[in-house]
RNA sequence: GUGCCUAUGGUGUAGCGGCAACACAGAUGACUGUGGAUCAUCUAUCACGGGUUCGAAUCCCGUUAGGCACC
């Protein structure tokens, strides 16, 4: 049934890997980052610019794209590759995160959730066969099971997360109907051992072609996140991918990958280039800040992103004050440059067999404030 | 020249005897399965000089600078 979603491990460093994942659309080399395209776009960057950016894997959401624009319109139109003209790997969310973060009144039951519109207030349902419906709609190469996100340390609000997101997983794989398209479960648990253990063993058993995990970087602490990492590292099967999910500023790409992650995404590097920050292989700046008002040089001299080698800091300040679009768009494009060429710099280093001594390198450069 | 009005942060305005408020601008920070959203913190010895009062941005006098009217 999964036949095309091939995971081939070319090489391994104490548990980080460099592998090969194969989707319809293309090989993605592991470990990366995707960026996130929530609306069926990566905001302020053209897809053209992400393929010059060496983009692999972009994410897309199923629940803003069931809002708007409807994924039966996606679905008329070709799908969402043909749509916002992507050819390479898509990964749909599953919109159990969104329906829990986004929506402002929401009920949540054995069956699904209901929920209200964050657009205009309108109700709808979402239950996993609803959700992977949609997915099927939309056509992304690898589609997210139904989850529930628990607030981290409520440990009994967890266990019935816990069940329900088991439960779940099992109906969107009886839902499925598309072999083109590959279904990754999702372990919660919250930062309890026992439950990230019962959830990592639950979907192992179900032989799925890769496996999510969820629920972190949610307000946890960053060695709460890292313990929860290796706990379920280690009940996982060896031969699938494992996906962190929403993580990825560059010291939690080197810490994940130190822990067996293969996949990332998070909207840190988009969100924050459109919020002022430039994200750099050391730390981050905040490029509106009046010291660079004159600065001739680029955010990084060492950086051979467009932007960089383009554009003088006094520049990028001026646009972004000026509420200029094209500031979001340069420091999008250097920000996603930064974790992508961090992450071909990793996956290198795995291949030649130095990881450790990079990743050590690196955390000792970087500041720790970001 | 005479009379009358006005003067409060960078800008525009509140306050009219009792801890100087608001908007925008500015500065600094936050943002991790996406709101180009938002939030937090900071930024004024009330034009100047005197006086009245326990207490003055507020009342009185003078100076300076604008505005309006008349000559």
């Amino acid at each position: 049934m999964n036949t095309g979603f091939g995971f081939e491990i070319k090489s391994c460093s104490g548990r980080a890997r460099a592998g090969v994942f194969n989707t319809p659309h293309g090989e993605l080399a592991t470990p990366l980052f995707a960026p996130v395209g929530t609306q069926a776009t990566v905001k302020s960057v053209t897809p053209a610019q992400l393929e010059e950016l060496n983009a692999g894997l972009v994410l897309a959401n199923t629940y803003h794209l069931y809002l708007r624009p409807g994924d039966e319109i996606i679905a008329q139109l070709g799908g969402l590759h043909s749509f916002m003209h992507w050819d390479r790997p898509i990964l749909t969310d599953s919109g159990g995160f969104q329906v829990f973060s986004l929506s402002d009144s929401r009920k949540i039951d054995a069956d699904g959730v209901t929920f209200k519109s964050h657009i205009d207030g309108s109700i709808h349902r979402i239950t996993p066969e609803k959700s992977i419906s949609i997915q099927e709609n939309l056509g992304a190469d690898i589609i997210m099971a139904f989850d529930e996100c628990g607030s981290p340390y409520d440990q009994s609000a967890n266990e019935i997360a816990l069940d329900r997101t088991h439960t779940w997983v099992d109906r969107c794989l009886s839902a499925k109907t598309r072999s083109d398209q590959a279904l990754f479960g999702i372990i919660q648990g919250g930062i309890f051992p026992e439950l990230r253990k019962r959830s990592a063993e639950y979907l192992s058993r179900l032989d799925l072609p890769g496996y999510a995990i969820g629920g972190l970087s949610v307000g946890e602490t960053k060695p709460e996140t890292l313990s929860m990492l290796e706990l379920v590292d280690s009940y996982l099967p060896e031969d699938k991918p494992r996906y962190l999910m929403g993580v990825g500023s560059p010291e939690d790409l080197v810490t994940g990958v130190q822990r067996g992650v293969d996949i990332f995404d998070c909207v840190l590097p988009t969100r924050l280039a459109r919020h002022h920050a430039a994200i750099t292989r050391t730390g981050r700046i905040n490029i509106a800040n009046a010291r660079y008002a004159s600065e001739q040089s680029p955010i990084d001299d060492y950086c051979s992103c467009y932007t960089c080698r383009n554009f003088s800091s006094a520049y990028l300040r001026h646009l972004v004050l000026a509420k200029e679009i094209l500031g979001a768009t340069l420091l999008t494009i250097h920000n996603l440059n930064t974790l992508l060429t961090l992450m071909n710099e990793i996956r290198q280093s795995i291949l030649d067999g130095q990881f450790e001594k990079f990743a050590a390198n690196f955390l000792d450069r970087w500041d720790k404030t970001i």
